[in-house]
DNA sequence: TAAAAATACTCCATAGGTATTTTAT
DNA sequence: ATAAAATACCTATGGAGTATTTTTA
C-alpha cells in the first residue's frame, strides 16, 4: 500500500537526484532508502528513476510523478492546517438563526467583526422566529441563535447580549409629536401599525405586553410585514407604532420618532444549547460578547 | 509521521461513525483502528472525534479533516494515475522542433493528431533550423525535431518522413507560363525571389543546389522572409520562386504554379537521438509515420 | 445487559540499519 | 581507484491481532 513516506522518499531522491545525499537529507542510510523508492516503482507499475552510468535521472513519468507529489504533500500539510484552525475555532461553518427583526440591532455589527475576524469561517444563516431557533437549537439544525427575549427552552442557555428603548414612531403632524414627555399610554385612543405576528412573534408579543402592561389594548389599524413598510405607512399617517430604537436609521418623509418617559426596552439574547461550546461558538460568542 | 494509512482509517471511520464497522470494512480488527485514530489526533494535536455516550460524532474539526483528508486521496489518485499515463506516454510534456519551412507541410497534420489522440501531453515548441535542432537535441534540450533533408549529426536518428515536389511559382503572364513541359534549367535567365538563408538554410540550400545541379546558379533579385510573401511578390512580376509542393495551398494574385519535368523534391525527417525512445516521444514517432 | 470502545498483551511484518558487493568511470 | 547504488543480512519498532475490561444507554 502506498503510503507517504514513499512520496517524502520520492522528492527527496528526486530533487538531490543522488540516493546518498538525499538519504543524508532524510537522517536515514543509503539501502532502506533504495528500497523504498524501488517499492514505490513497483506499487506504481512504473520506472521513476533512470539509474543509469552511475548517475541518477528522472524518467518522464518520474518528472510527472514528483509534480503530482508535491501537490499531494501540499494537500497533506493544508489538511493538517485546516484542522489546528478548526480547533482553535478560526476555521469551520456555523449555523446562525436571527429573527427578522434582528437587522436592525446589534446583529449586523456582530455580523461584520465576526467576518472580519474569522474569514475562514463559513456562516450559514437562517431566518426564523425564537420559538423555531430553540426548536433548532434544540435538535442541533442551529449552532447559536440571535434571539428576543423573552425566550426559554430546556437545554438551552440564553444570554442576553443588547438591550433597546422601545420608542415611538408617530407621523409628523400627530398632535402629541411636540409634546415634552410622553407616556406609553398617552396613545391608547390611537391606531397601531405593526407587523403581523408570525413574522416575528418575540418581538410582537413584547411590543403588546408592553401596552397592556401600560393598562391598554392597542387598536391596530394596519398589518404590514417589513418594517420599512410599517415607518412608510406611520409616514402617511395611518397610525403610530411602537418600534425598537434601532429603527431610527430608517428615515421616512413625516415620520418623527419619540423616546417615552417610561422607557420600555426591547431585548435580543445568543441562544446555545447548554454544554461544552465548540471552539467556533465561543469565538462568536466572544465577539458577541464584545460588540 | 503522519501516513496516507491514518487518512484511510480516519475517512473509514468518519463515514461509519462506528469504529467496529469501519474496521470490518477495512478489513482489520478494530483495536488497531482505534490506536492509529488516536494516534493521527495526538499527531495533528486536534481531537476529531467526540466518543461521547456510546456513539462517535464528528468534531468540527474532525468535519474539516474529512473534507481535506477525502482530497488527499484523491491527490493521491491523481498521483499515480499520472505517472502511469505517463509512463504511457499520454501525458507528459514533449519539446518539439520544427524547421521554419515546416508549417507548410505534413508538420501541422501530425501535430493535429497528436494532439487529438495525447491530449494531455503539453507540447512545446521550438522554431529552430535544422542544424541547431541537431544541437538541440544533442544537448537534450529538444526530444523531436522536424529537420529538413539533408541533415546529420552524430548520436542522432534522421528518419524521413515526408517526400514533396519542388515547383516552380510563377507570374500567370510569365512567358513559360504556358507552356506543356517545364525544366528547371529553362529558368536560369529569371529573377528569382527566395527567403533569406538564414530564415532556413535547410531549404535554402536545398533550392539552391537544385539550381546548381540543373547547371545554373539562380539570380536572386529579392529576398524576403515569409513564405506568403514571396509568393506576393511572384504575383507582383519581381520574379519566379521555387517552392514545396505544399505551399499551393497559399493562393496570391497573378500566381500560377508549375510541376517540372525533373521532378525534384525535398524531404522532411523526424530526428531524434539514437537511444531508447522515451514513450512519449515512441508515440508522436507513431503518429508522424502514420500520417 | 448488551453493545461498543478502550486496554493489555503478544506477535510478526517490515522499515531501517550495518556490512559488503557490484558497477561504472 | 573511487564513488555510488544494489544486495545480503540483521535488528527492532510498531502495526495489527486476540483476549479482556470498561463504559453507558
Amino acid at each position: 500500500m502506498i503510503e507517504l513516506r514513499h512520496f517524502r522518499y520520492f522528492i527527496a531522491v528526486a530533487e538531490q537526484l543522488h540516493f546518498t545525499r538525499a538519504a543524508e537529507q532524510l537522517h536515514m542510510a543509503q539501502p532502506p532508502l533504495s528500497m523504498q523508492i524501488r517499492q514505490l516503482e513497483e506499487l506504481l507499475g512504473v520506472q521513476l528513476l533512470v539509474r543509469s552510468k552511475r548517475k541518477v535521472e528522472l524518467s518522464e513519468a518520474g518528472q510527472v510523478f514528483l509534480e503530482e507529489a508535491r501537490q499531494v504533500m501540499e494537500s497533506v500539510n493544508r489538511a493538517v492546517l485546516a484542522a489546528q484552525q478548526a480547533s482553535q475555532g478560526v476555521r469551520g461553518r456555523l449555523r446562525l438563526g436571527f429573527a427578522s427583526s434582528a437587522p436592525f440591532g446589534i446583529f449586523p455589527k456582530v455580523l461584520r467583526s465576526y467576518r472580519q475576524l474569522y474569514p475562514n469561517v463559513v456562516l450559514e444563516l437562517f431566518e426564523l422566529g425564537s420559538a423555531e431557533q430553540l426548536l433548532a437549537l434544540q435538535e442541533r439544525r442551529l449552532d447559536l441563535g440571535f434571539v428576543r427575549l423573552p425566550a426559554r427552552a430546556t437545554g438551552i442557555r440564553v444570554e442576553p447580549i443588547d438591550r433597546e428603548a422601545v420608542i415611538m414612531a408617530l407621523p409628523e403632524n400627530h398632535p402629541l409629536a411636540g409634546r415634552e414627555k410622553l407616556l406609553l399610554n398617552d396613545f391608547q385612543g390611537d391606531d397601531f401599525v405593526i407587523f403581523p405576528r408570525h413574522e416575528g412573534p418575540g418581538l410582537y408579543d413584547r411590543l403588546i405586553g408592553l401596552c397592556l402592561a401600560a393598562g391598554f389594548t392597542p387598536k391596530i389599524a394596519q398589518e404590514v410585514g417589513q418594517m420599512h413598510a410599517i415607518v412608510g405607512l406611520v409616514g402617511a399617517g395611518l397610525g403610530v407604532s411602537l418600534v425598537p430604537e434601532s429603527l431610527q436609521t430608517v428615515h421616512a418623509r413625516g415620520v418623527v420618532y419619540r423616546h417615552l418617559e417610561d422607557e420600555p426596552y426591547t431585548e435580543m439574547a445568543l441562544a446555545y444549547r447548554d454544554e461544552q461550546l465548540s471552539p467556533l461558538q465561543q469565538a462568536f460568542v466572544g465577539v458577541a460578547r464584545a460588540e
